[in-house]
RNA sequence: GCGGGAGUAGCUCAUUUGGUAGAGCGAUAGCCUUCCAAGCUAUAGGUGGCGAGUUCGAGCCUCGUCUCCCGCUCCA
Protein backbone atom coordinates (compact mmCIF):
# COMPACT_ATOMS: atom_id res chain seq x y z
CA UNK A 1 0.00 0.00 0.00
CA UNK A 2 3.31 2.25 0.48
CA UNK A 3 4.05 1.61 -2.55
CA UNK A 4 0.63 2.65 -4.53
CA UNK A 5 0.49 5.74 -2.51
CA UNK A 6 3.55 6.97 -4.05
CA UNK A 7 2.32 5.75 -7.19
CA UNK A 8 -0.77 7.64 -6.89
CA UNK A 9 2.15 10.38 -6.22
CA UNK A 10 3.52 9.99 -9.12
CA UNK A 11 -0.02 9.83 -11.39
CA UNK A 12 -0.27 13.55 -10.06
CA UNK A 13 2.75 14.32 -10.47
CA UNK A 14 2.65 13.16 -14.15
CA UNK A 15 -0.63 14.37 -14.90
CA UNK A 16 0.61 18.47 -13.60
CA UNK A 17 4.14 17.93 -15.87
CA UNK A 18 3.02 17.14 -18.83
CA UNK A 19 -0.09 18.89 -19.58
CA UNK A 20 -2.71 16.73 -18.36
CA UNK A 21 -3.96 18.26 -15.01
CA UNK A 22 -3.35 21.97 -13.01
CA UNK A 23 -4.63 23.19 -9.81
CA UNK A 24 -7.46 25.96 -10.55
CA UNK A 25 -5.78 29.22 -10.23
CA UNK A 26 -2.41 27.56 -9.55
CA UNK A 27 -1.13 31.80 -9.73
CA UNK A 28 -3.04 32.33 -6.75
CA UNK A 29 -2.07 29.29 -4.74
CA UNK A 30 -4.88 27.07 -5.83
CA UNK A 31 -8.02 26.22 -5.36
CA UNK A 32 -8.55 23.76 -2.95
CA UNK A 33 -9.73 20.23 -5.04
CA UNK A 34 -10.26 22.40 -7.94
CA UNK A 35 -8.50 21.53 -11.08
CA UNK A 36 -8.03 22.34 -14.89
CA UNK A 37 -7.78 20.11 -17.39
CA UNK A 38 -4.81 21.08 -19.82
CA UNK A 39 -4.02 20.30 -22.91
CA UNK A 40 -3.88 16.88 -22.83
CA UNK A 41 -6.18 16.29 -20.13
CA UNK A 42 -8.70 17.74 -21.73
CA UNK A 43 -8.25 15.80 -24.83
CA UNK A 44 -8.45 12.42 -23.43
CA UNK A 45 -11.55 13.88 -21.05
CA UNK A 46 -13.44 14.48 -24.11
CA UNK A 47 -12.28 11.06 -25.28
CA UNK A 48 -13.51 9.49 -22.70
CA UNK A 49 -16.87 11.93 -22.72
CA UNK A 50 -17.40 11.00 -26.93
CA UNK A 51 -16.66 7.02 -26.40
CA UNK A 52 -19.23 6.63 -23.69
CA UNK A 53 -21.94 9.14 -25.31
CA UNK A 54 -21.54 7.34 -28.46
CA UNK A 55 -21.92 4.03 -26.98
CA UNK A 56 -25.10 5.15 -24.67
CA UNK A 57 -26.81 7.05 -28.09
CA UNK A 58 -26.02 6.29 -30.73
CA UNK A 59 -25.28 2.32 -30.85
CA UNK A 60 -28.37 2.37 -27.96
CA UNK A 61 -31.36 3.10 -30.98
CA UNK A 62 -33.92 3.73 -28.04
CA UNK A 63 -31.38 5.78 -25.84
CA UNK A 64 -31.37 9.81 -26.80
CA UNK A 65 -29.05 12.79 -25.48
CA UNK A 66 -29.91 16.28 -23.64
CA UNK A 67 -27.99 18.84 -22.37
CA UNK A 68 -30.03 20.51 -19.85
CA UNK A 69 -28.80 23.51 -18.03
CA UNK A 70 -27.22 23.72 -14.59
CA UNK A 71 -29.58 26.62 -13.02
CA UNK A 72 -32.68 24.79 -12.60
CA UNK A 73 -35.89 26.16 -10.82
CA UNK A 74 -35.55 26.02 -7.08
CA UNK A 75 -38.65 23.57 -6.70
CA UNK A 76 -36.40 20.79 -8.72
CA UNK A 77 -34.56 20.69 -5.19
CA UNK A 78 -37.18 20.40 -2.81
CA UNK A 79 -38.69 17.08 -5.33
CA UNK A 80 -35.77 15.47 -5.56
CA UNK A 81 -35.32 15.46 -2.09
CA UNK A 82 -31.62 17.97 -2.25
CA UNK A 83 -33.36 20.50 0.05
CA UNK A 84 -33.74 18.77 2.90
CA UNK A 85 -31.97 15.62 3.06
CA UNK A 86 -28.84 17.30 2.28
CA UNK A 87 -28.92 19.96 4.73
CA UNK A 88 -28.75 18.54 7.81
CA UNK A 89 -27.32 19.47 11.21
CA UNK A 90 -23.78 17.80 11.82
CA UNK A 91 -21.59 17.89 15.42
CA UNK A 92 -18.27 16.20 15.89
CA UNK A 93 -16.82 14.49 18.93
CA UNK A 94 -13.53 16.29 19.53
CA UNK A 95 -12.22 13.17 21.00
CA UNK A 96 -12.74 10.54 18.40
CA UNK A 97 -12.89 13.40 15.46
CA UNK A 98 -15.82 11.55 14.29
CA UNK A 99 -19.13 13.36 12.57
CA UNK A 100 -22.80 12.87 13.34
CA UNK A 101 -26.15 13.44 12.18
CA UNK A 102 -27.37 15.45 15.07
CA UNK A 103 -30.68 13.37 14.84
CA UNK A 104 -29.11 10.56 14.27
CA UNK A 105 -26.98 10.73 17.63
CA UNK A 106 -29.69 11.54 19.55
CA UNK A 107 -32.38 8.46 17.94
CA UNK A 108 -29.37 6.58 19.16
CA UNK A 109 -29.61 7.79 22.55
CA UNK A 110 -33.35 7.00 22.95
CA UNK A 111 -33.20 3.76 21.51
CA UNK A 112 -30.72 3.13 24.39
CA UNK A 113 -33.32 4.37 27.10
CA UNK A 114 -35.84 2.43 25.83
CA UNK A 115 -33.97 -0.89 25.86
CA UNK A 116 -33.01 0.43 29.53
CA UNK A 117 -36.28 0.35 30.09
CA UNK A 118 -37.14 4.43 30.21
CA UNK A 119 -39.37 4.67 28.01
CA UNK A 120 -40.97 7.79 29.18
CA UNK A 121 -37.57 9.70 28.92
CA UNK A 122 -36.99 8.32 25.24
CA UNK A 123 -40.07 9.56 24.21
CA UNK A 124 -39.88 13.12 25.50
CA UNK A 125 -36.47 13.44 24.43
CA UNK A 126 -37.65 12.83 20.77
CA UNK A 127 -40.20 14.93 20.74
CA UNK A 128 -38.05 17.74 22.35
CA UNK A 129 -35.34 17.19 19.46
CA UNK A 130 -38.19 17.81 16.89
CA UNK A 131 -39.70 20.35 18.57
CA UNK A 132 -35.73 22.03 18.03
CA UNK A 133 -34.96 20.34 14.80
CA UNK A 134 -38.56 22.51 13.58
CA UNK A 135 -36.75 25.38 15.08
CA UNK A 136 -32.92 25.10 13.95
CA UNK A 137 -32.70 26.19 17.56
CA UNK A 138 -29.09 24.44 17.22
CA UNK A 139 -27.90 25.80 20.86
CA UNK A 140 -30.85 24.13 21.71
CA UNK A 141 -29.92 21.03 20.43
CA UNK A 142 -26.51 21.19 21.82
CA UNK A 143 -27.47 21.54 25.41
CA UNK A 144 -29.92 18.74 24.80
CA UNK A 145 -27.08 16.47 24.06
CA UNK A 146 -25.00 17.98 26.81
CA UNK A 147 -28.13 17.73 29.38
CA UNK A 148 -28.34 13.84 28.55
CA UNK A 149 -24.51 13.15 28.71
CA UNK A 150 -24.69 11.60 25.36
CA UNK A 151 -21.42 10.07 24.13
CA UNK A 152 -19.76 9.45 21.37
CA UNK A 153 -19.73 5.79 20.20
CA UNK A 154 -15.19 5.88 19.62
CA UNK A 155 -14.54 7.68 22.30
CA UNK A 156 -17.14 7.35 25.18
CA UNK A 157 -16.18 10.84 25.73
CA UNK A 158 -19.05 13.91 25.63
CA UNK A 159 -16.98 16.40 24.76
CA UNK A 160 -18.51 17.84 21.39
CA UNK A 161 -18.08 20.89 19.02
CA UNK A 162 -20.99 23.09 18.16
CA UNK A 163 -23.42 22.03 15.84
CA UNK A 164 -22.97 22.92 12.52
CA UNK A 165 -25.09 22.47 9.19
CA UNK A 166 -23.76 21.75 6.12
CA UNK A 167 -25.46 22.39 2.90
CA UNK A 168 -23.93 20.47 -0.01
CA UNK A 169 -25.50 22.65 -2.66
CA UNK A 170 -23.60 25.69 -3.50
CA UNK A 171 -26.03 28.25 -4.34
CA UNK A 172 -25.85 31.92 -5.80
CA UNK A 173 -28.00 35.30 -6.68
CA UNK A 174 -29.89 34.69 -9.88
CA UNK A 175 -30.94 38.39 -11.58
CA UNK A 176 -29.34 40.96 -11.44
CA UNK A 177 -31.41 43.35 -9.01
CA UNK A 178 -31.45 41.94 -5.30
CA UNK A 179 -34.65 41.10 -3.66
CA UNK A 180 -35.89 42.32 -0.21
CA UNK A 181 -35.89 38.71 1.12
CA UNK A 182 -32.77 36.96 -0.07
CA UNK A 183 -34.21 33.55 -0.50
CA UNK A 184 -36.38 34.37 -3.67
CA UNK A 185 -33.46 35.27 -5.38
CA UNK A 186 -31.17 32.40 -4.58
CA UNK A 187 -30.68 29.56 -6.99
CA UNK A 188 -28.64 26.55 -6.61
CA UNK A 189 -25.51 25.18 -8.72
CA UNK A 190 -27.00 21.75 -9.52
CA UNK A 191 -25.87 19.00 -7.36
CA UNK A 192 -26.55 15.84 -10.03
CA UNK A 193 -27.29 16.39 -14.11
CA UNK A 194 -30.10 13.67 -13.17
CA UNK A 195 -32.98 16.30 -12.28
CA UNK A 196 -32.23 17.60 -15.61
CA UNK A 197 -33.45 14.70 -17.27
CA UNK A 198 -36.43 14.04 -15.27
CA UNK A 199 -37.65 17.38 -16.04
CA UNK A 200 -37.68 16.56 -19.46
CA UNK A 201 -38.68 13.73 -19.52
CA UNK A 202 -42.21 14.34 -21.18
CA UNK A 203 -40.56 16.86 -23.55
CA UNK A 204 -38.35 14.24 -24.69
CA UNK A 205 -40.68 11.42 -24.57
CA UNK A 206 -43.48 12.98 -27.00
CA UNK A 207 -41.11 15.16 -29.18
CA UNK A 208 -38.87 11.90 -29.78
CA UNK A 209 -42.15 9.74 -29.58
CA UNK A 210 -39.87 7.61 -27.58
CA UNK A 211 -41.67 4.16 -26.41
CA UNK A 212 -41.04 2.36 -23.28
CA UNK A 213 -38.19 1.07 -22.08
CA UNK A 214 -36.37 4.17 -23.08
CA UNK A 215 -33.41 6.21 -21.78
CA UNK A 216 -32.28 9.99 -21.68
CA UNK A 217 -28.43 10.50 -21.76
CA UNK A 218 -26.94 13.80 -20.36
CA UNK A 219 -22.93 14.92 -19.78
CA UNK A 220 -22.47 18.11 -17.78
CA UNK A 221 -20.92 19.32 -15.01
CA UNK A 222 -22.46 19.12 -11.29
CA UNK A 223 -21.37 20.93 -7.73
CA UNK A 224 -21.68 19.89 -4.29
CA UNK A 225 -19.77 21.33 -1.22
CA UNK A 226 -17.89 18.64 -0.28
CA UNK A 227 -17.13 18.83 3.38
CA UNK A 228 -14.06 17.26 2.37
CA UNK A 229 -12.80 17.10 -1.32
CA UNK A 230 -9.57 15.62 -1.89
CA UNK A 231 -7.68 12.68 -3.58
CA UNK A 232 -6.99 15.02 -6.31
CA UNK A 233 -9.59 14.78 -8.82
CA UNK A 234 -11.36 11.76 -7.13
CA UNK A 235 -13.59 13.92 -5.23
CA UNK A 236 -13.85 17.57 -5.85
CA UNK A 237 -16.37 20.22 -5.26
CA UNK A 238 -17.10 20.56 -9.69
CA UNK A 239 -16.71 17.44 -11.29
CA UNK A 240 -18.53 15.73 -14.47
CA UNK A 241 -21.22 13.57 -14.44
CA UNK A 242 -22.04 11.26 -17.66
CA UNK A 243 -25.72 10.08 -16.63
CA UNK A 244 -28.53 7.88 -18.15
CA UNK A 245 -31.76 7.34 -17.08
CA UNK A 246 -33.66 4.39 -18.24
CA UNK A 247 -37.71 4.67 -18.10
CA UNK A 248 -39.06 1.16 -17.48
CA UNK A 249 -42.49 -0.23 -16.85
CA UNK A 250 -42.93 -0.79 -13.25
CA UNK A 251 -42.42 -4.51 -12.42
CA UNK A 252 -39.40 -5.16 -15.22
CA UNK A 253 -37.06 -2.69 -12.73
CA UNK A 254 -35.02 -5.84 -11.71
CA UNK A 255 -34.32 -7.18 -15.00
CA UNK A 256 -33.69 -3.90 -16.22
CA UNK A 257 -31.64 -3.10 -13.52
CA UNK A 258 -29.20 -6.52 -13.71
CA UNK A 259 -29.11 -5.64 -17.66
CA UNK A 260 -27.24 -2.30 -16.60
CA UNK A 261 -25.02 -3.34 -14.62
CA UNK A 262 -23.81 -5.96 -16.73
CA UNK A 263 -23.93 -3.37 -20.08
CA UNK A 264 -21.62 -1.16 -18.04
CA UNK A 265 -19.21 -3.20 -16.70
CA UNK A 266 -19.18 -4.67 -20.30
CA UNK A 267 -18.04 -0.64 -21.08
CA UNK A 268 -15.28 -0.50 -19.02
CA UNK A 269 -14.19 -3.83 -19.93
CA UNK A 270 -14.49 -2.64 -23.35
CA UNK A 271 -11.42 -0.33 -23.04
CA UNK A 272 -9.38 -3.41 -22.47
CA UNK A 273 -9.42 -3.33 -18.84
CA UNK A 274 -8.93 -6.43 -16.83
CA UNK A 275 -11.76 -7.51 -15.13
CA UNK A 276 -9.96 -8.30 -11.76
CA UNK A 277 -9.51 -4.66 -11.01
CA UNK A 278 -13.47 -4.25 -11.30
CA UNK A 279 -15.96 -5.36 -8.31
CA UNK A 280 -19.67 -4.60 -7.93
CA UNK A 281 -20.61 -3.27 -4.66
CA UNK A 282 -23.90 -3.62 -3.09
CA UNK A 283 -25.63 -0.02 -1.05
CA UNK A 284 -26.38 -1.95 2.14
CA UNK A 285 -28.23 1.31 2.97
CA UNK A 286 -30.19 2.80 0.53
CA UNK A 287 -30.67 6.19 -0.44
CA UNK A 288 -34.14 7.93 -0.40
CA UNK A 289 -34.85 7.43 -3.57
CA UNK A 290 -33.07 4.11 -4.04
CA UNK A 291 -35.10 0.57 -4.30
CA UNK A 292 -31.79 -1.02 -5.07
CA UNK A 293 -28.31 0.42 -5.54
CA UNK A 294 -24.55 -0.75 -6.22
CA UNK A 295 -21.47 0.71 -7.72
CA UNK A 296 -19.09 -0.39 -9.79
CA UNK A 297 -15.31 0.31 -7.95
CA UNK A 298 -12.64 -0.12 -9.50
CA UNK A 299 -8.90 -0.56 -7.96
CA UNK A 300 -6.87 2.51 -7.84
CA UNK A 301 -3.85 2.93 -6.35
CA UNK A 302 -5.08 3.97 -3.37
CA UNK A 303 -7.47 0.78 -3.17
CA UNK A 304 -10.84 0.16 -4.89
CA UNK A 305 -13.25 3.41 -5.29
CA UNK A 306 -16.47 3.64 -6.56
CA UNK A 307 -16.92 5.12 -10.10
CA UNK A 308 -19.87 4.27 -11.21
CA UNK A 309 -23.65 3.64 -9.90
CA UNK A 310 -26.36 1.76 -10.82
CA UNK A 311 -29.78 2.58 -8.97
CA UNK A 312 -32.91 1.24 -9.24
CA UNK A 313 -34.64 4.42 -8.46
CA UNK A 314 -38.93 3.35 -8.93
CA UNK A 315 -41.20 6.17 -9.35
CA UNK A 316 -39.64 8.59 -6.76
CA UNK A 317 -38.15 11.03 -9.51
CA UNK A 318 -40.99 11.73 -11.50
CA UNK A 319 -43.62 10.90 -8.67
CA UNK A 320 -42.09 13.61 -7.08
CA UNK A 321 -42.11 15.93 -9.79
CA UNK A 322 -45.52 15.43 -10.66
CA UNK A 323 -46.19 16.32 -6.53
CA UNK A 324 -44.92 19.72 -6.60
CA UNK A 325 -45.33 20.74 -10.49
CA UNK A 326 -48.85 19.62 -10.22
CA UNK A 327 -47.94 18.23 -13.83
CA UNK A 328 -48.85 14.92 -15.21
CA UNK A 329 -45.62 12.24 -15.13
CA UNK A 330 -47.98 9.75 -16.93
CA UNK A 331 -47.03 7.27 -19.60
CA UNK A 332 -49.48 5.48 -21.76
CA UNK A 333 -48.35 2.18 -22.74
CA UNK A 334 -50.24 0.55 -25.94
CA UNK A 335 -48.23 -2.47 -25.00
CA UNK A 336 -50.88 -5.33 -24.56
CA UNK A 337 -50.43 -7.25 -21.34
CA UNK A 338 -50.29 -10.82 -21.70
CA UNK A 339 -52.28 -11.64 -18.35
CA UNK A 340 -54.96 -9.36 -19.24
CA UNK A 341 -55.34 -8.82 -22.53
CA UNK A 342 -55.59 -5.03 -22.99
CA UNK A 343 -52.71 -2.53 -23.06
CA UNK A 344 -50.84 -1.95 -19.60
CA UNK A 345 -51.87 1.35 -19.70
CA UNK A 346 -51.19 4.67 -17.67
CA UNK A 347 -48.37 4.60 -15.09
CA UNK A 348 -45.49 6.42 -13.93
CA UNK A 349 -42.43 4.86 -15.52
CA UNK A 350 -39.96 3.72 -13.09
CA UNK A 351 -36.36 4.65 -13.71
CA UNK A 352 -32.83 2.88 -13.65
CA UNK A 353 -30.07 5.01 -13.53
CA UNK A 354 -26.57 4.63 -14.52
CA UNK A 355 -23.89 7.55 -13.11
CA UNK A 356 -20.60 7.97 -14.11
CA UNK A 357 -17.84 10.65 -13.00
CA UNK A 358 -15.83 11.52 -15.72
CA UNK A 359 -12.93 13.19 -13.28
CA UNK A 360 -12.97 9.61 -11.51
CA UNK A 361 -12.97 8.02 -15.00
CA UNK A 362 -10.37 9.57 -16.46
CA UNK A 363 -8.56 9.12 -12.91
CA UNK A 364 -9.01 5.77 -13.73
CA UNK A 365 -7.77 5.19 -17.07
CA UNK A 366 -4.58 7.51 -16.05
CA UNK A 367 -4.36 4.42 -13.13
CA UNK A 368 -4.29 1.90 -15.55
CA UNK A 369 -2.08 2.91 -17.93
CA UNK A 370 0.42 4.62 -16.45
CA UNK A 371 3.65 2.43 -16.21
CA UNK A 372 7.21 2.65 -14.94
CA UNK A 373 9.05 0.32 -16.95
CA UNK A 374 12.79 -0.52 -16.37
CA UNK A 375 14.47 -0.83 -19.38
CA UNK A 376 18.17 -1.30 -18.11
CA UNK A 377 20.50 -3.80 -19.92
CA UNK A 378 23.53 -4.93 -18.83
CA UNK A 379 25.62 -2.64 -20.65
CA UNK A 380 23.26 1.14 -19.08
CA UNK A 381 20.57 1.59 -16.83
CA UNK A 382 17.44 3.02 -18.97
CA UNK A 383 13.95 3.76 -17.94
CA UNK A 384 10.91 5.26 -19.59
CA UNK A 385 7.64 6.11 -17.77
CA UNK A 386 4.52 5.02 -20.68
CA UNK A 387 0.98 5.75 -20.91
CA UNK A 388 -0.48 2.56 -22.19
CA UNK A 389 -4.21 4.35 -22.88
CA UNK A 390 -6.53 2.99 -25.35
CA UNK A 391 -5.39 3.99 -28.79
CA UNK A 392 -8.68 5.40 -29.38
CA UNK A 393 -8.83 7.06 -26.04
CA UNK A 394 -5.25 8.56 -26.74
CA UNK A 395 -5.12 12.65 -26.98
CA UNK A 396 -2.52 12.02 -29.37
CA UNK A 397 -2.87 9.47 -31.58
CA UNK A 398 0.07 9.67 -34.16
CA UNK A 399 3.55 11.42 -33.50
CA UNK A 400 5.56 12.58 -36.73
CA UNK A 401 8.66 12.64 -36.55
CA UNK A 402 11.93 13.15 -38.97
CA UNK A 403 14.69 11.22 -38.26
CA UNK A 404 16.48 14.80 -38.80
CA UNK A 405 15.82 18.18 -39.88
CA UNK A 406 17.70 18.33 -43.41
CA UNK A 407 17.92 17.07 -46.15
CA UNK A 408 14.41 16.53 -47.38
CA UNK A 409 12.90 14.89 -44.62
CA UNK A 410 11.23 17.23 -42.68
CA UNK A 411 9.25 18.17 -46.23
CA UNK A 412 8.07 14.14 -46.34
CA UNK A 413 6.97 14.53 -42.75
CA UNK A 414 4.69 17.49 -43.31
CA UNK A 415 3.41 15.95 -45.98
CA UNK A 416 2.06 13.09 -44.36
CA UNK A 417 1.17 15.54 -41.61
CA UNK A 418 -1.03 17.73 -43.57
CA UNK A 419 -2.58 14.44 -45.05
CA UNK A 420 -2.98 12.90 -41.91
CA UNK A 421 -3.92 15.73 -39.52
CA UNK A 422 -8.14 15.79 -41.17
CA UNK A 423 -8.15 12.28 -39.89
CA UNK A 424 -7.17 12.10 -36.14
CA UNK A 425 -4.75 14.14 -34.09
CA UNK A 426 -1.45 14.29 -34.70
CA UNK A 427 1.90 15.63 -33.63
CA UNK A 428 5.15 16.90 -35.47
CA UNK A 429 8.42 17.12 -33.85
CA UNK A 430 11.78 17.44 -34.87
CA UNK A 431 13.59 18.35 -32.30
CA UNK A 432 16.24 16.06 -30.47
CA UNK A 433 17.46 12.89 -30.79
CA UNK A 434 14.98 10.39 -31.84
CA UNK A 435 14.86 8.26 -28.59
CA UNK A 436 14.39 11.50 -26.51
CA UNK A 437 10.90 11.86 -28.87
CA UNK A 438 9.89 8.41 -28.25
CA UNK A 439 10.29 8.60 -24.84
CA UNK A 440 8.13 12.05 -24.71
CA UNK A 441 5.59 10.65 -26.98
CA UNK A 442 5.63 7.55 -24.46
CA UNK A 443 4.52 9.78 -21.72
CA UNK A 444 1.96 11.06 -23.54
CA UNK A 445 0.09 7.95 -24.61
CA UNK A 446 0.89 8.20 -28.29
CA UNK A 447 0.35 4.96 -29.32
CA UNK A 448 2.21 5.34 -32.54
CA UNK A 449 5.13 7.23 -33.90
CA UNK A 450 6.46 7.33 -37.39
CA UNK A 451 9.97 7.99 -38.12
CA UNK A 452 10.94 9.31 -41.71
CA UNK A 453 14.52 8.46 -42.80
CA UNK A 454 16.99 8.87 -46.14
CA UNK A 455 15.18 5.94 -47.47
CA UNK A 456 12.11 7.38 -47.52
CA UNK A 457 13.20 9.39 -50.20
CA UNK A 458 13.62 6.49 -52.17
CA UNK A 459 10.74 3.85 -51.40
CA UNK A 460 8.50 5.85 -50.12
CA UNK A 461 8.14 3.85 -46.82
CA UNK A 462 8.55 5.05 -42.95
CA UNK A 463 9.52 3.18 -39.96
CA UNK A 464 6.59 2.86 -37.21
CA UNK A 465 7.05 2.43 -33.80
CA UNK A 466 4.74 0.75 -31.55
CA UNK A 467 4.05 2.61 -27.78
CA UNK A 468 3.59 -0.53 -25.78
CA UNK A 469 6.35 -2.78 -27.48
CA UNK A 470 8.77 -0.65 -28.77
CA UNK A 471 8.56 -2.71 -32.01
CA UNK A 472 9.10 -1.01 -35.12
CA UNK A 473 8.44 -1.99 -38.40
CA UNK A 474 8.74 -0.51 -41.76
CA UNK A 475 5.49 0.25 -43.87
CA UNK A 476 4.27 1.81 -46.92
CA UNK A 477 4.08 5.59 -46.00
CA UNK A 478 0.24 5.26 -48.16
CA UNK A 479 -0.29 2.87 -45.50
CA UNK A 480 0.03 5.08 -42.18
CA UNK A 481 -3.37 6.61 -42.46
CA UNK A 482 -5.03 3.56 -42.69
CA UNK A 483 -2.77 1.65 -39.85
CA UNK A 484 -4.00 4.35 -37.49
CA UNK A 485 -7.62 4.62 -38.17
CA UNK A 486 -7.66 0.83 -37.88
CA UNK A 487 -6.10 0.39 -34.31
CA UNK A 488 -8.40 3.99 -32.65
CA UNK A 489 -11.54 2.98 -34.23
C1' G B 1 -13.90 20.31 9.91
C1' C B 2 -10.30 17.58 13.41
C1' G B 3 -5.51 15.00 13.81
C1' G B 4 -0.52 13.70 11.32
C1' G B 5 3.22 15.02 7.39
C1' A B 6 4.99 18.41 3.62
C1' G B 7 5.96 23.22 0.62
C1' U B 8 13.53 26.08 -2.01
C1' A B 9 13.91 27.03 -10.44
C1' G B 10 9.19 23.19 -14.84
C1' C B 11 11.17 18.33 -12.11
C1' U B 12 14.53 15.86 -8.28
C1' C B 13 17.19 17.83 -4.52
C1' A B 14 21.46 20.70 -1.93
C1' U B 15 22.71 25.13 1.06
C1' U B 16 27.50 22.78 8.15
C1' U B 17 25.08 26.02 14.75
C1' G B 18 20.24 32.14 11.36
C1' G B 19 25.13 35.83 7.44
C1' U B 20 20.60 38.22 1.50
C1' A B 21 20.53 30.70 -2.84
C1' G B 22 23.45 26.26 -6.01
C1' A B 23 23.56 21.52 -8.94
C1' G B 24 21.65 17.80 -12.12
C1' C B 25 17.74 16.93 -15.28
C1' G B 26 14.22 19.67 -18.11
C1' A B 27 13.09 24.12 -21.30
C1' U B 28 14.53 27.63 -25.31
C1' A B 29 18.02 28.96 -29.50
C1' G B 30 22.03 27.23 -32.43
C1' C B 31 25.58 23.24 -33.89
C1' C B 32 25.98 17.90 -34.77
C1' U B 33 23.09 13.69 -37.28
C1' U B 34 22.71 8.98 -34.74
C1' C B 35 15.94 4.66 -34.88
C1' C B 36 14.86 4.27 -28.36
C1' A B 37 16.32 9.16 -22.26
C1' A B 38 21.77 11.54 -20.37
C1' G B 39 26.98 14.80 -27.68
C1' C B 40 28.65 20.41 -28.01
C1' U B 41 27.69 25.87 -27.21
C1' A B 42 24.74 29.70 -25.40
C1' U B 43 20.39 31.67 -22.89
C1' A B 44 16.30 32.09 -19.81
C1' G B 45 14.18 30.76 -15.12
C1' G B 46 13.87 31.59 -7.77
C1' U B 47 11.08 38.64 -3.60
C1' G B 48 12.80 30.30 -0.64
C1' G B 49 3.98 28.93 -0.90
C1' C B 50 2.08 33.76 1.09
C1' G B 51 1.88 37.38 5.33
C1' A B 52 3.60 39.07 9.94
C1' G B 53 6.98 38.76 14.22
C1' U B 54 11.92 38.02 16.78
C1' U B 55 16.93 39.71 15.12
C1' C B 56 22.01 44.17 13.07
C1' G B 57 20.62 40.12 9.66
C1' A B 58 15.57 34.72 8.42
C1' G B 59 15.12 29.52 3.34
C1' C B 60 16.61 28.06 8.48
C1' C B 61 13.45 30.41 14.84
C1' U B 62 7.92 31.93 16.31
C1' C B 63 2.80 32.83 14.88
C1' G B 64 -0.93 33.18 11.22
C1' U B 65 -2.63 31.82 6.44
C1' C B 66 -2.93 29.05 1.69
C1' U B 67 -2.13 24.54 -0.93
C1' C B 68 -0.99 19.29 -1.30
C1' C B 69 -0.57 14.18 0.78
C1' C B 70 -2.36 10.46 4.79
C1' G B 71 -6.46 9.02 8.50
C1' C B 72 -12.01 9.87 10.07
C1' U B 73 -16.80 10.96 6.89
C1' C B 74 -19.83 11.33 2.35
C1' C B 75 -20.61 10.45 -2.47
C1' A B 76 -20.03 10.51 -8.90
Amino acid sequence: MANDTKKFQAIISHCKEYGFIFPSSEIYDGLAAVYDYGQWGSELKKNIRDYWWKSMTQLNENIVGIDAAIFMHPTTWKASGHVDNFNDPMIDNKDSNKRYRVDHLIEGYAEQLTTEGKEKESIDLIETMEALLAKDDFSGLKKLIEENKVKCAVSGTANWTDIRQFNLMFSTEFGSTASANEEENKIYLRPETAQGIFVNFFNVQKTGRMKIPFGIAQTGKAFRNEIVARQFVFRMREFEQMEMQFFIRPGTQQRWYDYWKKQRLNWHLSLGISQEKYRFHDHPKLAHYAIAACDIEFEFPIGFKEVEGIHSRGDFDLSQHQLFSKKKMQYFDNEIDESTGKPFGNYIPYVIETSIGLDRMFLLVMSNSFVEEDLSTEEKQDSRVVLKLPPMLAPIKLAILPLIKKDGLPEIAREIMDKCKPHFRCFYEEKDAIGKRYRRMDALGTPFCITIDHQSKEDHTVTIRYRDTMKQERISINKVREIVENQIS
